[in-house]
DNA sequence: TAGATTGTTAATCGATTAACAATC
DNA sequence: TAGATTGTTAATCGATTAACAATC
């Protein structure tokens, strides 16, 4: 509905960064913010952030700057966060138990209803009133459960597999721990995650520096 | 030493897909394989994957390909995976501990040596020859071991203050996993890794193709 | 030699930055 | 009104793609 053009992954990587900000001024009753403030406060040009704004479909007003609260609601609508979305967890190791108790997906709108792994030590293991499935019920748990995103945090070797099961199963979302490139349907969206990926891309900078 | 013009981010992240192609062609015993190869495998076109071997000091020859090994060899250089570099976890939760195990460390050249909380219940935890020290004790470890890079799973309101600490003591590199822009010394490097910002990211790209 | 493939420059595309007009 | 700030177009910069020469 709205006429966005399609932000760049830059672009929302900023945004994102200014709802935390906007947030934290609205917990100090802030009502206002110029472009130049949030430009200072993250980091980026003024102008920059108003070409953020201005491809959102902004609505500041001169001299005064931008409202805080309806900015804050244009941006969660923006990235979805209002709508409840069911989501499940893939692969119940370390990593999946983690995240299983955290409480990033409430904040980006996420309803976690299922886990599922393969080791039958870990199957039938409960944690904060999600129980673990066997990956043999997946394909029904998602039908049944209308789970839209799966985190996928199963062995490199495994992930295509289980990518190919949760997309026939009909998820929309990807999130990829693994680090793999994943091949799904063109209307999938996947988002790697890959902490592997992210641990080499530092050591490469670190060099860089260093040199 | 190398010539590099310093090559895009865009580029980092794709040649770390190829050195995950190359290790399975090295295992399969392949040892050439050509420009055109690469770019089906990892889903980009032939010109892109030349142009950042280009830029990479290329080693191609015409009619036959890239040699495996050497490609292997160049990567791992330009990733800095070979020397080994010294890090620790700052903030020993479920995801600190989630990490602490893993074999991504030694497959990116880290080796942990030490874990620090402030909580007294972590403290004097060990997990894989890993013993969790008081945060007080930050500075003085962090010196004496020369560690170079410090993983940040603290909760977002301590981040800044962690990251203080550690660039004071000495270290080169930031792994954060909290939802913050840190501010550092220039000559600090900063990988934001932040599960909150992919989530929230996800959630917003899975909006764009429902529309 | 002919043909396939790389190396390298040029053209295109997109994102950021600059400039300035519009507006409160 | 004057001044500060946003809205919007134009210029710059960088990355990707195309073209083709060099080479085995």
């Amino acid at each position: 509905m709205t006429k966005s053009k399609e932000l760049s992954k830059a672009s929302v990587a900023r945004l994102q960064l200014l709802l935390e900000l906007l947030e934290q001024c609205e917990r100090e009753q802030r009502q206002q913010i110029t472009s130049s403030e949030i430009g200072e406060a993250l980091g980026i040009s003024a102008v920059n952030v108003r070409q953020d704004l201005f491809r959102l479909g902004s609505a500041g007003r001169p001299r005064v700057g931008y409202d805080v609260s309806h900015l804050i609601d244009l941006l969660r609508r923006l990235f979805d966060l209002n709508r409840p979305k069911r989501a499940c967890i893939v692969g119940f190791g370390n990593l999946g138990r983690a995240l299983a108790g955290s409480r990033i997906w409430d904040k980006a709108g996420y309803q976690l209803v299922a886990a599922f792994d393969k080791d039958s030590s870990v199957v039938g293991m409960e944690l904060d009133s999600i129980r673990v499935r066997n990956i043999s019920e997946i394909f029904g748990v998602i039908r049944a459960e209308s789970i839209e995103m799966a985190m996928i945090t199963v062995p490199a070797s495994a992930a295509q597999e289980v990518a190919n099961m949760v997309t026939a199963a009909g998820v929309k979302a990807i999130w990829n721990f693994a680090p793999v490139k994943l091949q799904v349907p063109t209307n999938v969206v996947v988002e790697n995650q890959s902490l592997a990926w992210g641990l080499v891309a530092l050591s490469h900078r670190t060099k860089q520096v260093g040199d």
